[in-house]
DNA sequence: AAGAGAATAAGTTAATTGACGAATTATAAT
DNA sequence: ATTATAATTCGTCAATTAACTTATTCTCTT
């Protein structure tokens, strides 16, 4: 939460047309004084002018990081009222897991990791890099109106993983009818697999995938990749 | 679309502890070469290596948004593939229209601008800053599960605007159920408006205003505040 | 095994940042 | 009106960035 509010803020400052203004936005919004940021960033009170007024027009990441993270953290020590206010979104309890890895991942290598049998896809299919996942329990994402949505991260270049499958139907269907497709399914201990699934996958060139891996064991083990 | 993919990968690399890691793998999404890049980034291959190999720490905000904007223009350009297929999601009919200010704004301010009328609210209410505002189709809103979460931009220290409101008792009772409060709540066009809601915007401390301007003339008018 | 393209590394220079402190100008609050 | 308190301006300077060039090393593909 408090790590997904630190980019939004950071990326709405650098985008920014005058990333002082924005800078400013925030630290009002955290009720913070010039002088009180400086004491927390460590530095003097004219250094948090010069950056909101722009002398420094293009400051250095490392510092709209610190900045940022500072203001954050204050946040967060103090009760988190303003990041808990932001937060009451974007909570859907249909996703077990969602990661973005920082640089890409062969579907090769996440199969061995996972320790999965590919169900559908070729060797071209395979050797596509992903760069995140996401685990939703498939009942709750059918159930929950609009999961599916939510289930891609920030690139759907990703694998998604399906646990509670009862036939393997469904979450290819659903698939195949939201317009954003995974590069990988990966169905989690499925009772079994109607054959449709695979042709599904087939059309959608979807790297179709099932393991009898747990879904504690398989977050446990992604962790580690890259 | 393009503006929120833009902030939100420039979001991710000053946050993200390797960011020459990240901007590569944004790069590699957007499948460029170093060579390519370089050359719409008109400047030499050897650049962006020494940014992606973190040569350079802690590059200036500028450098960074011109990187992402690059890439995210140029893929616009070439039809758009990777930036449309971040967008199938967070697409809400039930939203008319929703902005961030770069800087806060006074609640009177936004009342002269929309010709508002306050329902309920005092003096210190009126004087608070807000910081964006956001306007919803009343009944879509509450038929459209899940609107309310996503009702709240970047800061929930802003305005609602609710159009084609009957009895203007259903959108104050979501924000009364709702975890998170907006500063102020209008109504556009109301029929009527129930005694119950300036009652329930007291006890949420929040600014209750009507206005007989149309959804248009508003999104015109706010268009020019700050 | 050779050769091409891509990626890295290293050396260099001008421009900018990051930070300070002192002086000045708002903005409240008694 | 007076006194704090907060915010802004600006000159200065060491540290860093941004960018170029050229040379070297990978990594494929044929």
């Amino acid at each position: 939460m408090q790590e997904q509010l630190t980019r939004r803020i950071a990326g709405e400052i650098v985008v920014s047309e005058k990333p002082g203004d924005t800078l400013r936005k925030w630290r009002e919004i955290f009720h913070l004084s010039q002088k009180e940021f400086a004491n927390l960033l460590e530095v003097k009170p004219s250094v948090v002018c010069d950056f909101e007024k722009g002398r420094r027009a293009s400051p250095g990441i490392g510092t709209v990081r610190r900045f940022v993270e500072t203001m954050v953290d204050y946040d967060s020590a103090h009760g988190g009222k303003v990041v808990n206010s932001m937060s009451g979104r974007r909570t859907n309890e249909a996703i077990v897991d969602i990661k973005e890895f920082t640089s890409g991942v062969a579907i090769e290598n996440m199969l061995e990791t996972i320790d999965g049998e590919v169900l559908a896809g070729n060797e071209e299919l395979i050797g596509r890099p992903i760069y995140g996942y996401t685990m939703v329990d498939s009942l709750k994402a059918i159930t929950t109106f609009n999961a599916f949505g939510e289930m891609y991260g920030w690139s759907n270049e990703r694998a998604v993983f399906f646990s509670g499958v009862q036939y393997g139907r469904s979450p290819m269907i659903a698939v195949r009818a939201h317009p954003v497709k995974p590069r990988m399914v990966v169905y989690i201990k499925p009772k079994s697999v109607d054959q449709l699934a695979p042709k599904l996958a087939d059309m959608e060139r979807v790297v179709l995938v099932k393991t009898e891996l747990d879904e504690k064991t398989i977050i446990e083990k992604l962790r580690y990749l890259k």
